[in-house]
DNA sequence: ACCATGACGTTTC
DNA sequence: CGAAACGCCATGG
């Protein structure tokens, strides 16, 4: 759509780049992008993902808590918490269980 | 052009 | 230690 879409695009690259079985943080990402504070153009992104023709892993992405706040957006309501469970993940009250087992840093992995 | 909202995060009380 | 407020950036009305 737009030359900003760049940024959007960013993120769907990164969110495509999340091994499987982890997760990561919109905070994470936005600091990778070089966007620190732009956490919630993150989530921005993930909304406008739909958009995208390849499919975006959104479900891997939670917040800095590994709260599944997202997931009110997904098709159904435990959509997201289903997939990320089988990925191995362990949630409860969308809450992910060993958030830093499963956590995957962007700047810590990718170069 | 201004106000309100949002899949967040950090700082302050 | 817990809750509330503020900050950031972009999109929508």
């Amino acid at each position: 759509m737009k030359e900003s879409d760049n940024f959007f695009e960013r993120v769907y690259k990164i969110a495509r780049l999340i091994p499987y079985g982890k997760v990561t943080n919109y905070g994470s990402i936005a600091k990778y992008l070089g966007a620190a504070k732009s956490a919630r153009m993150v989530g921005w992104a993930m909304n406008n993902s739909h958009n995208q023709t390849q499919e975006v892993p959104a479900h891997r992405v939670v917040n800095r808590k590994g709260l599944l706040t997202g997931k009110h957006h997904f098709d159904g309501t435990n959509l997201m918490q289903q997939l990320l469970e089988s990925e191995g993940i362990i949630i409860i009250e969308n809450q992910i269980q060993e958030l830093e087992k499963v956590f995957w840093d962007p700047m810590k992995e990718l170069p």
